[in-house]
DNA sequence: CTGAAAGCGCTTACAG
DNA sequence: CTGAAAGCGCTTACAG
């Protein structure tokens, strides 16, 4: 007889549609013996929601919305979204609720998916990532009224609520630690300047060179790639007087500084320490290992969840979540400066 | 007055509601000026379908799926599927269908998002990655009747479509490639013993060494984690007469082998050739960069995309599509054996 | 607390 | 080639 309907529940149950409807969604309306026993036959009958029936009766779509944008030549889909994805979905599938994921070039064609999806229905809330300083897409999700919860901040994600941890604190972990092993000359590799958390990272190491008398501190901006990050490090590496730590935004372009500095024979850590921003198995897995900022982005994903979801059910009420400042594990890749050649290893 | 529905076109332009909805899909019913003065007002109005609507009424979800079962231990969403991904909805968004994205545990959980998502209608059509040899989803998705396209192959996927490279045909080209610079003893570190393709490359390895009359070349079998694999690796390198070249199923396997080789005080190339079966940002950031099979992931998302719309409109007119052997790409960590410390450096 | 009805925005036979 | 109507499977006012 195909799948069943909720019609065939009530014929089966003796009651109305109406009914039937009210008791499978938990709402009043059915005395809790008729729900029993609709609840009773639903089951029996194997019944499952249909979502487009659903989304089109009420006005839900039954799923919520993230783009990534990310131009080709990146890595793409990094460890930190694939763990980040994971945490939504644990949340989000309690619930039924689906996610769509897109992957797309650039901001522009970003917002052009967020116009298409919310003409067409497709989604009942959105995950904003990657908040920009001055960033296009929060006065265009603001008039599309698309409930949306942005990952980043604080500040500069205007009326819509944000889920953020600390990229200030954890940078000044970082500075602190390299500068009690004796660092004095520190720099870093940015990600992109547009940006918000590498502004407030930035901003972080200046704040604590002046603090702490360092000798040198300079961020470096890139584009998140291999390539940049490895550029970057051979021209710092170059330099008559170079850094004797750096503290890269991901572990990719970690990983390539690490790769460069074998290349030009400078010891880690012996001559050069190196921090990665974002741990992940990439972290692990080199030789030397690398001291990492490290974070529970599966929680992350999970706590975004959550807040959308409370979003969608009261757009007003919710507030903004700060979440745990990432915290350093230290590996291989750092040392007090100077230590020369003698600690090579291997 | 809301979004405009196919009712404002129809009264806009004096016409049924029917008439719109064959203008709109370039169906057959309507005449050319009424098609072109039908579609003029449309857009006009600027509307846009409503996808839920459109999949209750018609019986399509606009949606296809994708569930990847993936411990939580190993890398999650490797560089692999993210290019994959892409790919796939570079096609897919062309015709307006969305991509459903799912990351599980284990088999047990996929086969049950398959039987929820086919109940509750989400999507029209399925895709399979990492084929098993004897895959319990093959039967459960052949039951359910949902249009899938298997990623792998060949053979092992019953009736469903299967798009798939050659496996063996790439495994040789590694073998050869190594025999010519002179190796005679071959190790390969494998993925899951349960995956149709590791099979198929251990099986592979086994014929080439046979016919290349090779002194010995051993699959090992691991979990396609960084650990195993540097576990596997650290027992090879520990025996007497150790492999002079180590073949690793996946980039992060070849990473965390060459670790331990410098961990080991064994130099790449000069005392072991390193070559990965996937090649990815991993495999170039390296030091030394790894020589890698390489393929255009890309394109290959897009030819699984294109084959699923085929099989969505006709199932029974699809047939397996074979895609180019991935390709050797040299790269620093391989060389003639033998070579020693000598060329170690760098 | 319950029932009968209308409606969400499309698609698709079925008549003309 | 075109129009009027029924129907997809739900939800939600609106009466009782």
């Amino acid at each position: 007889m195909g799948r069943p309907t909720i019609a065939d529940i009530a014929r089966q149950a003796g009651v109305s549609k109406g009914a039937v409807s009210f008791a499978l969604n938990g709402r009043p309306g059915v005395s809790q013996a008729t729900r029993e026993r609709i609840l009773r036959v639903a089951e029996e009958m194997n019944w499952r929601p249909h979502s487009a029936a659903r989304a089109l009766g009420g006005s839900r779509a039954g799923a919520v919305g993230l783009v990534i944008a990310r131009p080709a030549r990146t890595i793409g889909v990094e460890p930190f979204f694939s763990q980040l994805l994971s945490g939504l979905q644990a949340v989000l599938s309690a619930r039924s609720v689906a996610l769509q994921l897109m992957v797309v070039e650039d901001t522009e064609a970003e917002i052009e998916v967020y116009r298409r999806w919310s003409s067409e229905h497709r989604v009942d809330g959105l995950i904003l990532v990657d908040l920009q300083v001055h960033d296009p897409r929060i006065a265009v999700l603001e008039a599309l009224a698309l409930p949306t919860v942005v990952l980043g901040g604080p500040g500069r994600h205007g009326s819509l609520p944000s889920v953020w941890a600390d990229d200030r604190e954890a940078m000044l972990s970082i500075v602190d630690y390299l500068a009690a092993l004796g660092h004095r000359r520190i720099a870093h590799l940015a990600g992109l300047p547009a940006f918000h958390h590498t502004q407030r990272r930035m901003r972080a190491l200046r704040d604590a060179a002046k603090r702490l008398g360092l000798e040198e501190a300079v961020s470096v901006p890139t584009d998140f790639s291999d390539a940049e990050g490895a550029a970057a490090t051979r021209a710092l590496l170059a330099r008559g007087r170079r850094p004797t730590a750096i503290v890269y935004d991901s572990d990719v372009m970690a990983v390539a500084g690490l790769g460069v500095a074998a290349e030009m024979g400078v010891s880690v850590p012996g001559e050069l320490s190196i921090v990665s921003f974002d741990d992940s198995v990439l972290a692990r897995i080199v030789h030397p290992a690398l001291t990492a900022l490290s974070r529970d982005t599966f929680a992350l994903g999970g706590q975004v969840a959550r807040v959308l979801l409370a979003a969608l059910d009261d757009p007003a009420g919710v507030r903004d979540v700060r979440t745990p400042t990432p915290r350093l594990t230290v590996r291989e890749s750092t040392a007090p400066p100077g230590l020369g050649r003698a600690s090579k290893t291997v």
